[in-house]
DNA sequence: TTCCCTTTTGGCACTCAATGCCCTTAAATG
DNA sequence: CATTTAAGGGCATTGAGTGCCAAAAGGGAA
C-alpha cells in the first residue's frame, strides 16, 4: 500500500476519471448529450482526445461513472445473504440495496439515469452493462438453484429482476418526489398480482 | 391500388430492402457483422452507398428486418383478444402468436436471432427497437387496466413480458432442437413458481 | 418524338467516434 | 545526471452517418 497515489515510478497521471465526468456532465447539461463532441469534453477537461480514450473506452461510457464497483458490491451481498431467506426475496434486498441512495447523492443521480434512459444512444449502450447485472443475479440464482447461469431459471430471473428496477428507475423519473425503494417495491407488488390475478 | 409495382410517375426504383438483406447476411455470414462494411453490403447490392442509407437508416436496422410490420400484427392480435380472459393470459397468447415461425422459417429466424443477439453492436441497438414492441404491450395493459401506458403497471409488464421473451429465446438459441412456444412457456411457469414459492 | 415532370439514384464532401502508432513529458531511482 | 517507467497527446486512418445536388430513368402530354 502506498500513500495518497499509488504512482511511484513514471509520470503522475494529470487527471482522474472523476474530474472527466464533472467536465462531461456539465457539457451534456449545457448542449445535450449528441450535441457534445469528445473534443469538447477533453478540452473542457484540460486533457488531449486521446487521453480520455484511455480512461474511458467510449463516449457512451463516461455517464455510466463507477457502475462496474457496483456490480462487485451486488455480488458481495448477494453472497453475503441468508441462505433461509425465499430466493425472491433475497434477490429483491440485494436490488433495494445497490439502488439504495443517500439522501443528497438522489439529485446527481437523478440527472445521471435521466440522461441514461432519455438518450438513445445511451439507451442502446446500456444494455451492454445491463447484460452484466443481469449475470450477477443469475449467478446467485444458479448458485442456490444448483444449476449454471446459463440454465432457463436463472436467466429468466436475471432478465425479470432487471425489467422491475428500470420500470422502477422510469416512473421514478417521471414523479418528481417519489420513492425509488418504494417503486421498487411496487413494481415487484404489481407483478405479482398480474400473475396471480383471474 | 396499382398493380405489381405500385410506382407510376419517376424512376423506378432498382433495389428493395430484401435484396439488400440477402446481400447483407449473406456477408454477415462470411466475415461477421462488425467486418463488413456498409460500402461491402452496397457493392453486394449492385447499389450506391447512399442508396443503401434511404431504404435503412443505420446498418444495425438490417439485421432487423420487417420488424415494425410484426409490431402491427402483435397489436392487432391485442385488440382482438377477448376481454373476459384474464390479463396475463391475454398478453401470453399474444407474445406466441408473435413468435409463431413457420417450420420452414426457423433456420434463418435462428440465424437472424443469433445476429442480433450475440453481437454487441446489435445487442445494443436492440433496446431501441423493444421499447417500441414493449410500448405495443403497455399500451394494452393500460387499456385493460384503465390507465395510461406510463404507468407504473403497464411498463413493469411491457418489462417483464420483454424479459421473458429474451430469456426463452436465449435459451433457444443455446439448445439446438428446443421449441420457442414451450420455452416461453417455460419462462413463464418459472417465473411463476419464483414469485410464489417459499 | 420530344419535352417536361416526378422520383430514385449515387457521387462528393463533411462530421464525428474510435483506434493504432509513436514520440514526448515528467516524475522516481541509483 | 542518466536511466527507467508510466502517462500524455499529436497524427493519420477507418468507418458510420448526413446534407447537398446533379444525373438517371421512366410516364405523360404536346
Amino acid at each position: 500500500m502506498t500513500s495518497p497515489s499509488a504512482h511511484q515510478r513514471g509520470r503522475p497521471p494529470t487527471t482522474d476519471h472523476s474530474a472527466i465526468e464533472q467536465a462531461a456532465f456539465r457539457l451534456f447539461g449545457e448542449r445535450g448529450f449528441e450535441e457534445t463532441t469528445v473534443d469538447a469534453i477533453a478540452e473542457a477537461a484540460g486533457i488531449g482526445r486521446r487521453t480520455l480514450f484511455r480512461y474511458y473506452p467510449s463516449k457512451n461510457d463516461i455517464p455510466w461513472g463507477q457502475f462496474e464497483a457496483g456490480l462487485v458490491r451486488l455480488h458481495a451481498h448477494l453472497a453475503a445473504s441468508p441462505p433461509d431467506i425465499p430466493l425472491y426475496e433475497a434477490v429483491h434486498r440485494a436490488i433495494l440495496d445497490f439502488n439504495h441512495l443517500d439522501e443528497a447523492a438522489i439529485p446527481q443521480h437523478r440527472q445521471r439515469m435521466r440522461l441514461l434512459l432519455t438518450t438513445p444512444a445511451l439507451q442502446a449502450h446500456s444494455a451492454l452493462k445491463y447484460a452484466a447485472w443481469r449475470n450477477v443475479i443469475a449467478e446467485y440464482v444458479a448458485g442456490r438453484c444448483g444449476t449454471t447461469a446459463d440454465a432457463l431459471l436463472p436467466r429468466t430471473i436475471g432478465h425479470v429482476s432487471l425489467a422491475l428496477a428500470l420500470s422502477a428507475y422510469e416512473q421514478w423519473l417521471e414523479e418528481e418526489d417519489s420513492s425509488l425503494p418504494r417503486l421498487l417495491d411496487s413494481s415487484l407488488s404489481g407483478l405479482r398480482r398480474y400473475l396471480t390475478r383471474p
